[in-house]
DNA sequence: CCTCGTAGGCGTACGGCGTACTCCTACTAG
DNA sequence: CTAGTAGGAGTACGCCGTACGCCTACGAGG
C-alpha cells in the first residue's frame, strides 16, 4: 500500500560510517549524514528513532564483517581465543575514528555477540566451565577493549608517551625508565603479550 | 597589581563535580558549571582555556583522593598490586558518573601517573624488568579500565544481561546460559577474578 | 479508474551547546 | 593618584538533536 522505503538502515549505516571514516567521529551529526545521503535532515527519523540509534547501525556495520566462525579446531585452544582476539581487534581497528562507538556499543550488535558465543565454545572445549568461565569471559571482554582502547586513544598513543618522558626523573624513575623502553615494544607484541598473559592465568 | 583571583582551580573541578554528581555527565556543561558558581558562562574561561581543560581538572580531583603510597612491602607483591588496583577502583567508582571522564584522561592526571609509578615499583621489586615490565603495566591498565568500563557501562551492568538473556538460545547456548550463570558472580568477585587471572600469568 | 492511507521529503523552530568578542568595573601595586 | 589587570556581564555565531507541520508520490482496495 504505501510508497516504498528509499533507503535501507545499512545505507544509512554506510552514509554515516563515510562520514566518520572521511572527517572524524566529531563530524558525525544528525545534519553531516543527512548531507551524505542528499536528504534533508529530518529524514533520518524515518529509520532510526534517535541518533543513538544511528550509532548502533554504525557499529553493526563495523563488527558486520567480523568473521566469528569458529577456528580450525585442531589448534590449541589458546591459540584459537587469540585468533578470535585478533579478529575483533582487526575489524575494530579497520575503522579508528570509530573505535570509541565501537566498543561502547559492541555488545549491542549481532556481530559482538556471535563473538562472545564462539569464544565462550572454545573455553568449554578447554574445559572451563560455570563461574571460571563467566570470569574469563568478562576479563577476556575487560583486556580486549581496554588494550585497544589504550592502543589507539590512550596516554601511549601519540603525545603522550613524550609527555610522559618529560616527567621530572627523580619523581618518576620507573615511569621515566619505562617510557623509554616502550620504545622498543611494538603495538602487536604489547597486545598479544598481555593478552597471553591472561590466557597463562586460566590454566589450572 | 593586578585583582586577586576569586576562585582556584580545585573550587572549579569541584563545581562541575557536583554538577556531574548530582545531574550526570550529560549535564556537565560550561554554562552548567558556571551557574553552579553563581556567576558568569564566560567567566570560566578565565581559568580553563577550554572544555577540555575543566574535564582535565575534574579528574584530578576524582584522583586527588587516591592513595598512591605503596602498600606494606611484607605482603607478596601480587597483593600489593592487588591492593593498588582496589584503590584505584575504588576512587573511580567513588564518582559513578564521571567514570567516562576519569578513565579517559586517567593519564593526564598526577595521580595516575602516581599510581603507574607505584605500580611499576612493585613490577621491579618483583623481578620483572624492561620489556616485560612495559607490557604488564599496559596489560594491566588495559584489563582495569576495561573492567571498570564494563562493569559499570556496559552490557552486563543494567539492562544488558536481561537483554542477553532473552536471546534465541538455539543460535547462542553458550551465551543465554552463561547468562545465568553470571547472576551467581557478584562485581568484585568478577573484577579481582579477573585481575587474579592476569596476575598468576605474570608468573615464571 | 479513482481514492485514500502511508512513507517520503522539506522547512521551520526551539532550546541547548562551546566559545569569540566587547564593554564596564573593582581592585591593588607602584 | 594612577595604571594596569582580573572580574563580571552581555551579545552573537554557528553548531547540535529533534519536535512538528506541510505537501507529494505511490500503490492497493473499492
Amino acid at each position: 500500500m504505501p510508497r516504498p522505503r528509499s533507503l535501507t538502515p545499512d545505507r544509512l549505516a554506510a552514509a554515516a560510517l563515510a562520514v566518520i571514516d572521511r572527517d572524524g567521529l566529531a563530524a558525525l551529526s544528525m545534519r553531516t549524514v543527512a548531507r551524505e545521503l542528499g536528504m534533508s535532515p529530518m529524514g533520518l527519523y524515518r529509520y532510526v528513532s534517535d541518533r543513538e540509534e544511528l550509532e548502533g547501525l554504525v557499529v553493526d556495520r563495523v563488527l558486520g564483517d567480523l568473521d566469528t566462525t569458529p577456528p580450525a579446531a585442531d589448534a590449541p585452544w589458546r591459540d584459537r581465543i587469540e585468533t578470535m582476539v585478533g579478529r575483533l581487534r582487526d575489524a575494530v581497528v579497520r575503522h579508528p575514528e570509530a573505535i570509541q562507538l565501537t566498543l561502547t556499543h559492541r555488545h549491542r550488535a549481532p556481530g559482538g555477540l556471535l563473538w562472545s558465543e564462539t569464544v565462550l565454545g572454545i573455553l568449554a572445549e578447554a574445559g572451563i566451565d560455570g563461574t571460571r568461565r563467566v570470569v574469563a569471559l568478562r576479563a577476556l571482554h575487560g583486556y580486549v577493549t581496554g588494550a585497544i582502547r589504550l592502543e589507539h586513544l590512550g596516554p601511549l598513543a601519540g603525545t603522550g608517551t613524550s609527555a610522559i618522558a618529560a616527567l621530572p626523573e627523580d619523581r618518576f624513575p620507573y615511569l621515566t625508565q619505562t617510557a623509554r623502553t616502550a620504545g622498543e615494544v611494538g603495538p602487536d607484541q604489547e597486545f598479544f603479550g598481555g593478552l597471553r598473559l591472561l590466557l597463562r592465568g586460566l590454566d589450572g
